[in-house]
DNA sequence: CGGCCGATCCACT
DNA sequence: GTGGATCGGCCGA
């Protein structure tokens, strides 16, 4: 019989439309980003991996949000962009947070991207991380993806992904229910009771290494 | 203008 | 499991 293999063959893709971004239900949103290929191709050098966890922020009502309340600030400004963009940040001083901005214009939802699995330009991505994609932390988490694909806040904060550097294709990778994990966001203790929602997703290690 | 703190990561124990 | 790194955003004075 057979012996499963890692299947790291690369489909063709077609960028995600305007429609996908447009959704209302960020949630679903979320969720739907699973398994989708975020790339970047900086100086002509092409990376780019598999999403495998997320997390949905839900803009005005959610106390996790940088924009909860309808706050508006400089910083929180992208994430009442249409959906499409990226929102950049900088994180604990040192670390650019990717999220995607969703639903229409002024109404501030966004998916943060927590987890790639390294998949394109892993010679590019060793170099920017000092480390192999093999390793543990690779990109497993929302600053060393952010690292190995080389975005940065200050250059790529409110960049449209259907005409920029930075993208995400469908593949046409299926992951089935089976294979997602829901729970709480993480770092989010003090949003009250919007702390425990089940907003975060990702695809069970496991089920990682077989594609 | 000062101070606090964060959607994190890693080295070290 | 813990703490240090490191700095822009934000709020209050």
């Amino acid at each position: 019989m057979k012996k499963a293999s890692p299947n790291k063959q690369i489909v063709p893709g077609s960028k995600l439309d305007k429609r996908f971004y447009l959704q209302e239900d960020v949630v679903e949103a979320a969720r739907n980003l699973l398994g989708k290929y975020l790339f970047t191709r900086f100086d002509g050098q092409l990376t780019g991996g598999i999403i495998t966890e997320t997390e949905a922020y839900a803009g005005v009502i959610d106390k996790a949000s940088h924009a909860f309340g309808g706050r508006r600030t400089n910083r929180t400004e992208t994430m009442y962009s249409e959906g499409g963009t990226a929102y950049v940040y900088l994180c604990y001083g040192m670390y650019s947070l990717f999220n995607v901005v969703t639903n229409k214009k002024d109404i501030p939802h966004a998916v943060l991207i927590r987890a790639l699995h390294p998949v394109v330009g892993l010679d590019i991505m060793e170099k920017r991380r000092k480390m192999k994609p093999a390793s543990k932390n690779f990109s497993g988490g929302p600053g060393t993806l952010s690292i190995a694909l080389g975005i940065h806040f200050t250059s790529h904060n409110g960049l449209p992904l259907a005409g920029s550097e930075i993208w995400i294709e469908d593949r046409k990778l299926k992951i089935a229910p089976s294979q997602i994990t829901i729970g709480p966001r993480v770092g989010v203790e003090s949003a009250g009771k919007d702390a425990l929602l089940p907003y975060r997703f990702r695809i069970r290690p496991e089920d990682l290494l077989y594609h």
